[in-house]
DNA sequence: CGTAGCGCCTGCCGGC
DNA sequence: TGCCGGCAGGCGCTAC
């Protein structure tokens, strides 16, 4: 599932690889994701295509050429790596992209809840990539902010947090983490945030995206590889996933609840419900 | 305007 | 053993 810091790492892994490689075609054997691959407009434009620059908004990888960008986001069950040209194609590999020196960039999704779109010149011509929220990991995204946006909110903290127009890439399971790590409940109501919470809350936040990020750097070690395997790397996670676990902390056992049609783990001991 | 709920899709797991 | 229901999850869309 990937999240974030995965996006991250495949960004990382594959950028050297890409970077003024050239496309010499593109193959669609399965147009229907999220939405349809745009498989003409990609076989008309991406051929001889020099591409010069990898990198991500959001949860969206995107391939820059002088042409336009390829944006591709792997959804639930999306992998992106690079295989040589010899390498079987396999269930679930909707996409190529080949590039020189018989390398491959090849889009694996068996729940086909990812999409590959073009965008053109504009990148804000692709609805996807308007009104998303800040970067996590960016100066803009900070207490104040935070606290501008949970003031007037209805909502609870977890749902505030995951919510991309607020800020973008707080999956589900670093949601219930960076919860936990700022001691904040998730059943709060945003609007109760103090200035102490919100300034705890986006360092926990961007405490664990980093983690996951360095953690992936070194665990992932090839994109390069022959099984076209990604290899993501474990979590380590302190919360999520360990219903009636005890509490790293505190020896509680980890709550589990459902909020917004999502799994919710939290510590009742550590997170007060205030 | 904000918020809740839905649906896309497949693999996996538990129950019978 | 095999079948089947339920669940997981990002995120845009619709309805209120």
């Amino acid at each position: 599932m990937p999240e974030l810091p995965e996006v991250e790492t495949t960004v990382r892994g594959i950028r050297p690889h890409l970077v003024d490689n050239t496309v010499k075609h593109v193959v669609v054997r399965h147009k229907q994701l999220r939405w349809p691959i745009p498989a003409l407009t990609l076989q008309r434009l991406l051929p001889t295509q020099t591409i010069l620059n990898v990198s991500r908004r959001a949860k969206y990888i995107l391939i820059e050429t002088s042409a336009g960008t390829l944006v591709i986001h792997l959804g639930m069950s999306g992998t992106l790596c690079l295989v040589d040209a010899k390498t079987p194609v396999k269930k679930h590999d909707h996409f190529d992209c080949h590039l020189t020196d018989d390398l491959i960039l090849r889009y694996n999704d068996p729940r086909r809840f990812g999409a590959i779109l073009w965008a053109g010149h504009d990148l804000d011509s692709l609805a996807v990539l308007n009104h998303l929220g800040p970067e996590p990991l960016s100066k803009a995204f900070h207490a104040d902010y935070l606290l501008s946006k949970a003031h007037k909110r209805q909502t609870s903290i977890k749902q505030l947090i995951m919510d991309g127009k607020i800020v973008v890439g707080v999956g589900n399971i670093y949601a219930s983490e960076s919860l936990f790590l700022a001691k904040i409940h998730p059943l709060m109501s945003a609007k109760l945030l103090n200035k102490t919470q919100a300034k705890v809350l986006c360092e926990t936040i961007r405490q664990v995206l980093r983690a996951a990020i360095k953690k992936g750097g070194t665990t992932l070690k090839d994109f390069v590889q022959s099984d076209g395997k990604p290899g993501y790397f474990s979590q380590q996670l302190t919360v999520y996933d360990r219903q009636g676990l005890p509490c790293v902390q505190c020896k509680t056992p980890i709550e589990h609840i459902q909020l917004g049609q999502r799994a919710t783990y939290f510590c009742p001991t550590c997170q007060k419900y205030p």
